[in-house]
DNA sequence: AGGCATCAAGTAAACGTTTACATAAGTCAA
DNA sequence: TTGACTTATGTAAACGTTTACTTGATGCCT
C-alpha cells in the first residue's frame, strides 16, 4: 500500500507521445482542426496508456475559471433542503462542474467559517440555502457570483434571491385552516432572525387578525429550524391539558417535532389535532401523511439557481425570482 | 452588478506592504519568528485593507497537498446516509478541508462521470458512501487514498472498508423476528448486486432456515434501495390479500415504501403487520416510531472514516474497520 | 523561381503560490 | 579590524496547465 502513486502529468503524455505539451493541451480541448490525426492518435494512445486525466490546478491556475461551486447549507437534516443541494449538484455535474458543501448548521460563528474557507477557493460561484448576516458574506458579495435560496438578507438587497412569496403563502394557509377549524389554534414559528420566518408569522398573524381570530400570545411560540425545538415548544404548547385544533408551524422539520409530541400525548392526529407545516419535504408522502403543508417547488429552485447563476457570469444584472407555491391539505 | 472584481492576489498585497511576495507568504503561514515584527504588522495591514484571502489554487498546485476530499454518495435522500456524510464534512471542516459532494444515484454510469471528475481534480481522499463496481473505481486505488464506507467491492479488497457485520446482524434481527412473529414472514431484500445487501438477505436467510422456518420462494423480493422500489414490491408482496405478519426489508428506505403500501392497503402497523428495516436513519425517532430496525453507528462511521483517512495519508496499511450494532426494537 | 498564404507543431510566458537559495546587514569574539 | 555566525529579506524556480507567438514546412499563384 504505502506510498501512492505520483498522478501522471501533461508532460509524460507528451514524452510519451513524441510530441510538445501543447499539442496534447489541443488534443485535450479537441480544438478540431489544429492538430494533425496523425498527432492526435498518438496522443490519445498515449493518454490512454497512462490513465492520463488532466490536472484540474494546472486548469483552474491558468485560465480564471475553475468550475466549482459552493453550497453552504442551513441544515443538511432538513430533507427539503437536501433535496434543493441535490437537484443543484445533479445539474452541476452534467455541466462538468463541482460542488463544494458546507453545512453552515444555522450557526452564524460555523457560517463564518465555511464562508472564510470559500473564499480562499476562488470558487465560480455561490450559493446560499438559508444564509445568515453575517462579515464574510459581505465580503463575497460583489467578489464572487451568489445566490440566495430560500431566506434573503435584508442587508444585502442586491444579491440575486430565489424563493416564494413567504407572506401571501402563510395568508393563504392561514385562510384554508379558519375555514377548517373552528377551535382554537397556536402559532409555533421559526426564529424571528430569519426574513422567511418572519414573512410566514407575519403572514399568518395578518391573516387570523384580519378574520378576527387572533392568535393568542401565550398560544405563539418561536422555535429554532429543527425537530428538537419544534418538540420543546409543543412541550410548553401544551402542558396543563390546553389542547389546539390546529398547531401551525414554520416549517415541516418543527412541525415533526410537534408531531412527536402529540403522539407521546396521546393526541390523534389530524382528529383532535391538525398539524401545519411549511416547504412539503418530499419525504412527507411516505412518512408524514398526517402533515398539511405548503409545497415549495424545490426543482424549479435548482433550475432557477443554475439559470440566475448562468447570467450572473455573463455580467447581467438579476432581480429576485418568485416562485409559485401549493397548498398540500391532506386532511 | 455586473464584472466582479478581480480577486486580490499575493502580489498586490506585497506592493502595498512594500515588501517582498516572500514575505507576503512567510506571514500568512505564520512561521513565527521567520520574520521581523515590523514587517509582520505591515503585512497584517496590508491584508486586511485590500480584505486578502489566499488563493487556494495557487497553494494547491505549489504543495502537492490541496485539502479538498470528495465524497461520492449513492443516494443523498437517504436519510442515514446523509448523516454519515454531514458528519466527515463537519469533522472536514474542522480541520480547514473540505468537501466535494457527488450524488451517485446508485447508477454505474453516473459515478463513473463522478469518479473521472474526482481524478482530475486530484483531491486529498475519497470518500466512497455505497460503491458500486466500475473501472474508474480501480483507477483511483493506488492513486488516491480511498475508503468504502457501508458497503465494500469486493473486487477491491485492499481497500479499506468500514461498516457494520451485516450478516450477523442480519442473523440477530432474524432471531428476534421469529421470536416476536408465529405467522408468515416476507423479505424485501436491497439489489443482489450490492455486497451489502448480499450479506444482509444471506444473515436472514441462513436464521430462518436454521430454526426450520425457510420463507418461501414467492415472499421474497429484490427491491432497489429507494422507497419508490420498496412500494412496488409491497404492491406485488399484497396482492390477493396475502398477508404477513412481519415484512422484512434490506433498509429503511425500502421500508418506508412497504409502509406507504401498508397504509393504502388498510393495515395497521405493527398490530396487523410489522415492518423491519435496517440503518435506523436518524428520522425514525421522529417519523417513524413504527419501524423495527438495526442501528447503524453513523456517528462511528465518521470518526473511523477520518482517522483511516489520516493513516492512509501516513502511508499505514488500514484493515477493515468493523463497529458494532444495535437493534432497535419499538413494538 | 520567388513570394505568399496556409497549416502544424513547438517555445515560452503566465496564472498565484511556496521555498531553497542567495544576499545583506547585524552581532560577537578574538 | 576581521572573520564567522545569525537573522531578515529578497530572488527565482517550480507546480501543471493554456495560449499567443514563433518557426518551419508545404503548396499555390504569378
Amino acid at each position: 500500500m504505502s506510498a501512492m502513486k505520483r498522478k501522471t502529468s501533461i508532460k509524460e503524455v507528451a514524452k510519451a507521445a513524441g510530441v510538445s505539451i501543447a499539442s496534447v493541451s489541443r488534443v485535450i480541448n479537441s480544438e478540431t482542426g489544429k492538430v494533425s490525426p496523425a498527432v492526435r492518435t498518438r496522443v490519445e494512445k498515449a493518454i490512454a496508456d497512462l490513465n492520463y486525466r488532466p490536472n484540474w490546478i494546472g486548469q483552474a491556475l491558468r485560465g480564471q475559471t475553475n468550475n466549482t461551486y459552493a453550497m453552504v447549507i442551513s441544515s443538511i437534516q432538513n430533507n427539503f433542503f437536501s433535496s434543493v443541494a441535490w437537484e443543484i449538484e445533479s445539474r452541476l455535474n452534467d455541466r462538468g462542474a463541482a460542488m463544494l458543501l458546507f453545512n453552515s448548521n444555522e450557526d452564524a460563528a460555523l457560517q463564518e467559517r465555511c464562508l472564510k474557507e470559500v473564499r480562499s477557493r476562488q470558487v465560480a460561484g455561490v450559493f446560499m440555502l438559508c444564509a445568515l448576516d453575517s462579515p464574510q458574506l459581505h465580503a463575497i458579495a460583489g467578489q464572487t457570483p451568489m445566490i440566495f435560496i430560500n431566506r434573503k438578507v435584508p442587508s444585502l438587497p442586491d444579491v440575486p434571491f430565489i424563493g416564494i412569496d413567504d407572506r401571501s403563502a402563510a395568508m393563504e394557509l392561514a385562510r384554508a385552516i379558519l375555514q377548517e377549524h373552528e377551535g382554537e389554534i397556536a402559532l409555533v414559528s421559526g426564529p424571528q432572525s430569519s426574513a422567511t420566518s418572519r414573512a410566514r408569522l407575519d403572514g399568518f398573524r395578518a391573516e387570523f387578525e384580519a378574520r378576527n381570530r387572533p392568535v393568542a400570545d401565550e398560544s405563539i411560540k418561536e422555535a429554532e429550524l429543527s425537530m428538537e425545538s419544534g418538540y420543546a415548544c409543543a412541550v410548553a404548547l401544551l402542558e396543563d391539558r390546553r389542547r389546539y385544533s390546529a398547531i401551525v408551524c414554520g416549517n415541516d422539520q418543527i412541525a415533526y417535532g410537534v408531531y412527536r409530541r402529540c403522539r407521546e400525548l396521546g393526541l390523534s392526529i389530524p382528529v383532535e389535532t391538525a398539524i401545519y407545516g411549511f416547504d412539503d419535504n418530499p419525504l412527507n408522502q411516505w412518512l408524514a401523511p398526517w402533515l398539511n403543508t405548503v409545497r415549495v417547488p424545490y426543482r424549479e429552485y435548482a433550475e432557477a439557481a443554475i439559470g440566475v447563476m448562468d447570467k450572473l457570469h455573463k455580467g447581467d444584472a438579476v432581480g429576485p425570482t418568485i416562485l409559485p407555491y401549493d397548498l398540500v391539505l391532506r386532511r
